[in-house]
DNA sequence: GTGGTCTAGACCACA
DNA sequence: GTGGTCTAGACCACG
């Protein structure tokens, strides 16, 4: 399952590509293998047909994936030549961590929020 | 004594938002202190007067300050007692944590970032 | 739908706010319903689309809306349970009253007015 | 003393002719009473010396009041021909009582607020 | 001088 | 099309 959060100042269709390079970086998706069609993610993640075009277009340009007309969207021979990194995630987590400590709230508890979304939200699939 | 990145992401309102907390939060303004005024601010920083006036409102109805008309704006009694805005923050923490996870961060990246920020900040009055 | 009184001294992004409040209260927006688009309800109203958007992002700090970028603005699932909105009307409401009575208006006037109000708002699904 | 709110949408000056007003006319100033002098009011409420004058000037203008170079202001003689009426606090009672009800509040809760205020906050008098 | 409200219009990102 | 942000400038009420 791929995550994506409406509230995010990293827009959606960032978020999902990625997500979609992650999961090629941690080896769950390997070269050829078929990603989701385009609205079969639409549908599974309640969002708009469009965005996840622009994701999926975005990743075919810097050669991540390839899409083949009328038979579904894979992914690329060497699909991380240029690699990315995940910037906009840690920025946002860095400003809401100094917010929740500017509004009183003690690093233990932090953590044990994370120690509980990591135990229980397990939501890694391939999808 | 406040800074903005015009380039930010993060829109404007929300850095001077956030200071103004920090500052609070450090012990440098204390209840009843004024705050400088929308004109000053705006000339300070050269930003418009409704960019500040954005901040400060919303600043307003977190409890933070008060504004009288005709006098200034001021930090409130109990600035950053507020159980709903905390919960918000919470609530926006585990939003974004679940956003590393599903884009491939360790439970440990983000303790280290923790860590580091609770580190740098415990110069603080209040922690 | 939504009615304005540019001469009242009430401004009018309260009075839209109020009034968006009372239709939740009484029914005729369910939580996920759509709320007029900004530009819509501008026009509507002929009201600049500033003002509006005021409105709009006061409810939604107040957990009445949630407002998503792209798609629209839609009453949010627990719009009116919000502990905090309801101290701060009573906050209001005790200031008001001592302000009644200091200026000669007697309990029997106040009361009176209440029940006038509480009993023709009666006709609403929910009270 | 008399009772000034900050918040209220009526401005401050006119709370304070009001309230002056009323203690015309229920008797509790007679004419040729002596009220309390600009700067004395300025300093029990902690107002603006100007906002007082401001008050005071009206109720002047309104023949209410008369103030003497040197000597103080005095209730003039015939201070209620033209009749004033309390109308903006219960305008203002009347959108606060709505937006409780919209909210949730119970006509019970309201009217023992009421009871509360008006038991324990007897502060009429002559100042 | 202060804050409060409103308008007009611009540009952006997203669906 | 949608909402989000920012600017520029106006007028008001209040201190």
């Amino acid at each position: 399952m791929i995550f994506v959060d409406n509230k995010s100042r990293v827009p959606i269709y960032e978020q999902i590509k990625e997500q979609i390079v992650m999961l090629v970086n941690t080896g769950i998706y390997k070269p050829g293998d078929r990603l989701p069609s385009i609205r079969n993610l639409s549908n599974q993640l309640n969002i708009n047909v469009n965005t996840i075009k622009h994701s999926y277009a975005q990743l075919e340009t810097e050669g991540v994936i390839n899409s083949v007309q009328g038979k579904g969207v894979f992914i690329a021979e060497n699909p991380l030549e240029n690699e990315r990194i995940v910037k906009g995630v840690l920025d946002d987590l860095d400003r809401m961590v100094r917010s929740a400590m500017a509004r009183g709230v003690s690093k233990e508890q932090i953590k044990d929020l994370i120690d509980r979304i990591y135990e229980t939200g397990e939501n890694y699939d391939k999808c």
